[in-house]
RNA sequence: GCCGCGUUCGUCUAGGGGUUAGGACGCCGCCCUUUCACGGCGGUAACACGGGUUCAAAUCCCGUACGCGGUACCA
């Protein structure tokens, strides 16, 4: 089994192309079959200069290796389209001398004239096909001389795919069955653009062919174009590889996931959004993978591993699919809680220092530990400022509803008290505040809320304990002392 | 418009002739915790519609509606 991933470095890896990707991976590991990473540059208008570097990171991050592509050659290089152009040149010839395509020198205005005059509001977009290729310049309607002193002369001219009506183009797709177009509803697809580089569907074809694709797994925006792909196979007398069109995935209203409508609802399309967002790439993967996907049981958290174990393409949903943050949230939070507490102290120890100097290994471990269950992400803990410094300020919602006039004397007797403690522990802590409240007389709810607030700064949090033992014993007390200060 | 693909709780989904239609996210409640979370328990909520086939249809067939995709010298 040999699969591939084939983006276009025309913008950074989008969220649905990570999941496509995803799915050709889990395939080809879960039956030790190799996965290539075909790199389709053949347009160069949409070129964007650094985004072949961002869907290779992008990958990495996510845990997706490939078996060959760029920089990894497998025999069947090169990786990228544009170092293949011979090939394309060479299939199309062929093509054309066997009848399967012509040339046609229509300028893009006498293309653009001939969908004018055709439109109708019964037929808003006109095709160049079987019935109007007749009325354009193409050697079919031209002689050959007349074709062949005009490449002589240097005139421009695209290879056109050419169509018959009258047929069945049937295929079967893994995920979807038989699938059946009519011939005649199939345009005369432009296979060589006027530059010479080939569109998508001749590189697309000849590519699979020659690096022995056995199985094209893409979205389902592709299903469409596939009966010209089948066409292309069979002129060529090649198999058609095994076909499967991911359902696609949709924005959380059911909309189209582009950019500008995500970017409205608040949803990051790149993946490298999501990893400068601070998301988990464990979190994102499960998430995709579980986006269209199902073990068949009621089992939702996968490492890799697993889902390479557990994947199969009969599975996979037919149905688009609506994005849902709040889904990988959840995940992000499981994930996240699963790593430990050094793993996620070693990510953040350079923005906490940087953030606030001479924080402690050890402190910043038990801050995580303290920290975990309660983070959405791990950069949240930057957020817990009271951990690394004194409050410099006092919720203020909160004193106003919950700090009493004898607050201060409490906080201040108790601190008193903690003077005396010697061994600053859990147990030793605990016991403290429980024989303070005895001898005082007075309800734990009394006194548990000043010192959370002088602690904190913060009307929740963790432990009262776990804090007290964290600040040390100085420390602690001098937030009590320095909090009845600020709230005098 | 035409072509294609879809349609089970708000969302992701299980179930593919006989089920109290199951799980997860979210939301709500309870327990744990004198905080907030985590965790545990419970609740809320769905077979698009209409015809057929059948003793029996969410499940099979047809139609309609709706959604999505395609309709580029973009992929």
């Amino acid at each position: 089994m040999r699969v591939r991933f084939a983006p276009s470095p025309t913008g950074y890896l989008h969220i649905g192309g990570l999941r496509t990707a995803l799915y050709n991976f889990l395939l080809a590991r879960k039956h030790g079959g190799t996965f290539v990473l075909r790199v389709e540059d053949t347009d160069r208008t949409r070129f964007v200069e650094d985004a072949e570097a961002d869907i290779l990171s992008s990958l990495t991050w996510a845990g997706i290796q490939f078996d060959e592509g760029p920089g990894l050659n497998g025999g069947y290089g090169p990786y990228r389209q544009s170092e293949r152009s011979t090939r394309y040149a060479e299939v199309a010839n062929h093509l054309i001398e066997h009848e399967k395509a012509y040339i046609a020198f229509d300028s893009s205005e006498e293309i653009d004239a001939l969908k004018e005059r055709l439109r109708t509001p019964e037929n808003p977009s006109p095709r160049y096909d079987h019935e109007t290729r007749l009325s354009m310049s193409n050697s079919l309607t031209m002689s050959s001389e007349d074709v062949a002193r005009k490449v002589a002369a240097g005139e421009e001219y695209v290879v056109r795919l050419l169509v018959t009506p009258g047929s069945q183009i049937k295929f079967t797709d893994v995920i979807r069955g038989e699938v059946e177009f009519d011939s005649a509803t199939v345009d005369d697809q432009v296979l060589v653009k006027s530059d010479g580089l080939p569109t998508y569907h001749l590189a697309n074809i000849v590519d699979d062919h020659d690096m022995a694709i056995t199985h094209v797994i893409r979205g389902e925006e592709w299903l469409p174009s596939t009966p010209k792909h089948v066409l292309l196979y069979q002129a060529m007398g090649w198999d058609v590889p095994q076909m499967a069109h991911l359902p696609l995935i949709l924005s959380p209203t059911g909309g189209k996931l582009s950019k500008r409508n995500a970017d409205k609802q608040g949803i990051p399309v790149s993946v490298s959004q999501y990893r400068e967002a601070g998301y988990e790439a464990h979190a994102l993967v499960n998430f995709l993978a579980m986006l269209g996907w199902n073990p068949g049981d009621d089992r939702e958290v996968f490492s890799m591993e697993e889902l390479i174990e557990a994947f199969s393409l009969e599975r996979v949903g037919q149905s688009g699919v609506q994005f849902d943050l709040q889904k990988l949230e959840w995940f992000n939070e499981h994930w996240l809680r699963s790593r430990s507490d050094s793993d996620i102290a070693d990510e953040l120890e350079t923005s906490i220092q940087d953030t606030f100097s001479d924080v402690s290994r050890e402190h910043l471990v038990e801050a995580v530990a303290l920290m975990k269950d309660r983070l959405s992400f791990a950069s949240d803990l930057l957020e817990a400022e009271y951990l690394f410094r004194r409050p410099s300020s006092y919720d203020e919602k909160s004193v106003a509803k919950r700090w009493k006039d004898d607050s201060p004397v409490v906080l201040a007797a108790f601190a008193d008290s903690l003077e005396s403690v010697d061994e600053w522990t859990l147990d030793k802590l605990e016991e403290a505040l429980q024989t303070f409240v005895e001898i005082h007389e007075m309800g734990m709810g009394k006194i548990m809320f000043p010192i959370r607030l002088a602690l904190s700064g913060q009307p929740s949090g963790p432990g009262l304990y776990e804090m007290m033992a964290l600040f040390g014993k100085d420390e602690t007390i001098a937030r009590f002392r320095a909090c009845n200060d600020a709230l005098a």
